[in-house]
DNA sequence: CCGATTTGGGTGATGCGTCAACCTATGAGA
DNA sequence: TCTCATAGGTTGACGCATCACCCAAATCGG
């Protein structure tokens, strides 16, 4: 089956390398410039940010899977060692016994707070102003459609040829 | 200082979140399938790819890690492990004692011309054949413009505001 | 009310990439 | 030739994400 696939042309092999490379860039610098300058990797940021905009600054962990996309593991693992470094709390939820509640704590705040006006700096720096205003939209447009792709074929959709 | 970063506004936003999660989710789903149907890592096949590429099948070392953009450890370790798995040969570079050759076995070799197609046809699926040839060409453009700012800013340069 | 399934979450093993440190070979200058 | 800086590569510790399970609470069917 698929004995003769057909490979990427030449300009399908471009935009697929390019887009790529420049992806892989983008997320390392990234990385490691938020990592040097806040001790944070992206998905403790991110944990932190969302924590933060709450209004009660607890949220349960199920949302925090679902609105990241995230494993269910890959978050505990996570939450784990940031309770470990004072940043959140874990508590059981009231609601329900078996979900828990995930908790921001003061250093969390804090922390986040020295962290986010650099990494947006970073993210400006890299990323948007690269772009005329009207190429960012062209790229939210482009982008949003892979989401929607992505979302009407459940990942395992490759026989029926 | 930075005390009063520029925020992203609506649209900026909007497009650094699309992007963020359509790239994550493509990572993620090209990862996850290349795995299930041929047990390789995508550093793996890229090794693979390049090496049967080669007229040779032998590289050194040191041109792999530059061309992928690798650290040299990251390499170093991942030739380890292909090479536990019987995918890959090291042997000592008879032009220069320091370094190495990568030399690609049969094993190797019979993996990636089986892993291949799939791969092909899988990023074809969910990515290439969501854009129109256009497109590609501008996907190609913009994040070909990514790359060339990152050639100009070596990594650390946010201080001269 | 009871049994079966589902849902929310946690655990341990494993593979991967980074960082920092290290070692040897090479090459350039005195 | 000697010295010293640099280049190519390796190693070990560590953090992170995934996978495959496991567990208890909730929910649904009867």
């Amino acid at each position: 089956m698929a004995a003769q696939p057909r490979w990427l042309d030449a300009r399908e092999d471009r935009a697929w390398r390019v887009y790529k490379h420049a992806q892989e860039q983008l997320d390392s610098r990234l990385r490691r410039q938020l990592l040097q300058d806040s001790g944070l990797s992206e998905a403790e940021f991110r944990i932190l940010a969302m924590l933060s905009e709450h209004p009660t600054g607890r949220v349960p962990a199920g949302e925090l899977c679902s609105s990241m996309g995230w494993e269910k593991s890959r978050l505990s693992h996570l939450t784990r060692r940031m309770q470990e470094q004072g940043l959140i709390a874990r508590e059981p939820n009231p609601t329900d016994a078996r979900s828990s509640l995930i908790v921001l704590l003061a250093l969390g705040r804090k922390t986040i707070e020295d962290a986010a006006p650099q990494h947006v700096q970073q993210v400006r720096q890299d990323f948007i102003d690269v772009f005329t205003p009207g190429e960012l939209d062209l790229i939210g447009d482009l982008f949003e459609r892979l989401l929607h792709h992505f979302a009407e074929e459940p990942d395992g959709a490759l026989d029926e040829a």
